[in-house]
DNA sequence: CGAGTTCTTGATCCTACTCAAGAAGCGTGG
DNA sequence: CCACGCTTCTTGAGTAGGATCAAGAACTCG
């Protein structure tokens, strides 16, 4: 049994990205490729792939597509904590802990792998670089948690919202889905509300006045961005969080 | 060489938290044990123990005292994203990643042990349950950081300080340092604040609402809590994100 | 083409911020 | 033990950033 080009293509940004993280010895690679392949799923737009209660076991690895992490209170507030993009786990050895804390939801069409507990732990039980490979990804997780709190605690509508697009924009590059200046920007300004904290009407005056001063252009789901250096000071952005560059 | 009675008193908060997450096997006990009475160190009431883009090469784990997580803009702004308490580790596993995205401040004088990188990872490697007790911790604390996500977004100011007294209250109780329904609140006013993403003034507005209603006393550095089903319900808080009963 | 989202704009309200200053608490040194 | 300075807490007054309410426009999609 081999890899296909298709097969190898979608895999493609996920390996990368892991890759990246970790550098992945061959046999490794190999190993997970296939468990991924082995494991391939669909969901739709807007369907929750698990919701906060449930039990966790198995680790889903998506390979396109965007999700989103979101928490609700009782009388229906809601706060998006995350986003995932392809290459990022929905929750890597999340089973050591009983159930979810929040539920996780699809934003567009996705295809993710879904890994068993017992196959995902002999695969990082295997080998060492793939262990820490999905430990880097967790701490990165952590670090992007983080400055989420300073967005919502501490910078105002602008800033987070500006803050907000150029942490998407960055995260979104290094697995292939930016084009010059410009990338997807599959969610409503619901979802964005929801992710900065805000009103729906004050998140929509608020991009308006990020497309009159001229930093951005948000139409027909693409977000461009003019001047990514006016955006990021904007938004008081400083991307080393994001752990990008650590192997440079 | 064996453990006297005072070591055990010290450790004990630590490894009975660890415990509690992943139960641990006696030979790991006892290796941890020898290692953070090797490490030992002290800090001060409002010392920094590391800063934002310091490299990492050790591991910390808090044997008693309080401390914080936090991050700044450039203009002075300061969140504060988490606390610290005993039995929790500031960093398992940072040094995979290059440098701190946040920094770490004490805010109470601190008992802690640092356990070099080297010897951390052999410690980790000779013992599964260790391990995994360490994964749960951060995995926990990145619940927690969700959790906070949703208190900055969209919880309003009563409810955000209602929350934090009932986290707070909630995390200290298993490391034994709750009294009845008091635990200590070593921090001022302008911690609460940056860690609620308030004001001072507003916070000490919200805290006074808090009194007066007879939910919370909170004087000479106690936080006394009347009616801890009452301030629940009006923070909404919910403490299955801790992971306290995983056991249960 | 029609119904349901999503986006946009206007008007009003209110939560929380800012500024300012006094009170209370606390640590240090004489 | 008290005086001093500094930090922390508290209160008042005015302001503003963002929420809410409401309704129309533009877009989807069956």
């Amino acid at each position: 049994m081999s890899l296909s080009t298709s097969d190898r293509s979608l895999l493609e940004p996920a390996i990368r990205r892991l890759n990246a993280l970790r550098p992945l010895s061959t046999e490794a690679r190999t190993a997970l490729e296939y468990a991924l392949l082995e494991g391939l799923q669909r969901a739709g737009s807007a369907e929750d792939l698990i919701s906060e209660g449930d039990p966790v076991d198995s680790v889903r690895l998506v390979l396109s597509g965007w999700l989103c992490r979101y928490k609700t209170l009782e009388d229906g507030r809601r706060q998006i904590v995350n986003f995932i993009f392809p290459g990022e786990s929905c929750d890597a050895h999340a089973f050591l802990l009983s159930v979810m804390d929040h539920s996780i939801a699809a934003m567009t069409q996705v295809v993710y792998s879904e890994i068993k507990r017992a196959r995902f732990e002999a695969l990082v039980a295997g080998d060492r670089s793939l262990a820490e490979a999905f430990w880097c990804e967790t701490l990165v997780n952590n670090a992007i948690q983080r400055e989420w709190a300073i967005n919502l605690g501490r910078r105002v509508a602008l800033e987070r919202v500006a803050h907000l697009f150029c942490e998407i924009f960055e995260r979104l590059r290094p697995v292939g889905m930016v084009e010059g200046n410009s990338c997807i920007m599959p969610v409503t300004q619901m979802d964005l509300a929801d992710a900065t904290g805000l009103s729906v009407v004050h998140l929509n005056r608020t991009v308006q006045e990020l497309r009159s001063s001229g930093l951005i252009v948000l139409r027909e789901r693409t977000l461009t961005i003019n001047d990514l250096d006016a955006l990021k000071d904007a938004a008081l952005f400083s991307p080393s969080y994001l752990q990008l560059y650590r192997r440079g």
